[in-house]
DNA sequence: AGAGATAATGAAAATCATTTTCATTTGGAG
DNA sequence: CTCCAAATGAAAATGATTTTCATTATCTCT
């Protein structure tokens, strides 16, 4: 975790230096809320990162959580996934890597899935004259672990 | 709108019957939201159609609107939207015709996008294990009127 | 290194959309 | 026409997120 050298850590460093010039202070909370992120995989609420945050820094204020990811959203450092539960969930962007999530509708688990064919829809969008400038793309249905349960599915 | 020939009104009478066939009771109110829903053009809040029916049936309580637009998802009969602002739009489906929606960062309009080019997502997610049963595209960008405008966009 | 301005924090309260509760009303099967 | 379960409305509850405000701590300037 502390491994100085490491690209997990080069980027960790990249992303403060990234809040401070934006001139946000570097905190203590807001090292443990950028790590949290950084450790669980995909897109998570803001109770679980303050859960994760809290294991680096007990004294992190849910609110402080609320603030710190805001900061990350504005200043482009992560961005927010948003699934049919009313809950914002966040994610750290790597370098702009663009992905999309597929969502099970049984377990709940959330991959990333790094293909993006949406040219197509862009420019089908700039036909009727309006300029795409970003989207968001979940899929859902059944991951392989839940494929043989099936259950109900709406076509959307 | 009392047209008893038109095609709308004919939608409108056909949603009524589907709604009965699956057991629920036909009320003034859920005519109110229903007409409401039918008359706005594109996706908009519980809020906004409680609104636009109570022109109908002034007495009409913003609790009956959240039921009746859950029963109408639950029956397949609307759909949800999520945008960005932390609120669910509903819009009824026409005869399941898919679409997807362009969304103005500047003036907040939301338009259609009737062509889907997921077929190749799909199977990709199918790659890796993942049987997808839908999905839910949402676009971003300028509309035309705004065009000129410009302004900040992130990118998704 | 120290001081000061000012941003960040935490706790509690506020907000906002949505859901639940419960007593009353009403649709529609019989 | 009767009756009962489903639907309604008002108020209260909920749950996620935001604001307020007094206190703390970072970072800039010496």
């Amino acid at each position: 975790m502390v491994r100085d050298g490491s690209a997990a850590e080069r980027r960790f460093e990249g992303r403060l230096r990234s809040l401070r010039s934006a001139g946000h202070r570097i905190t203590a909370q807001r090292r443990a809320v950028l790590r949290a992120l950084a450790m669980m995989g995909c897109a998570c609420g803001a109770e679980d990162v303050h859960a994760r945050a809290r294991r680096i820094y007990p004294r992190l204020g849910l609110v402080t959580v609320y603030r710190t990811l805001a900061a990350l959203v504005r200043e482009g450092l992560a961005q927010t996934v948003q699934l049919d539960d009313g809950r914002v969930r966040y994610e750290l962007r790597d370098d702009g890597r663009h992905h999309h999530h597929l969502v099970c509708l049984s377990c709940g688990s959330i991959a990333r899935l790094e293909a993006c064919a949406l040219g197509r829809l862009q420019s089908a969008g700039l036909r009727r004259g309006f300029r795409v400038t970003a989207h968001r793309l979940e899929l859902f249905g059944y991951c392989q672990d839940c494929q043989p349960l099936g259950g109900r599915h709406e076509a959307r």
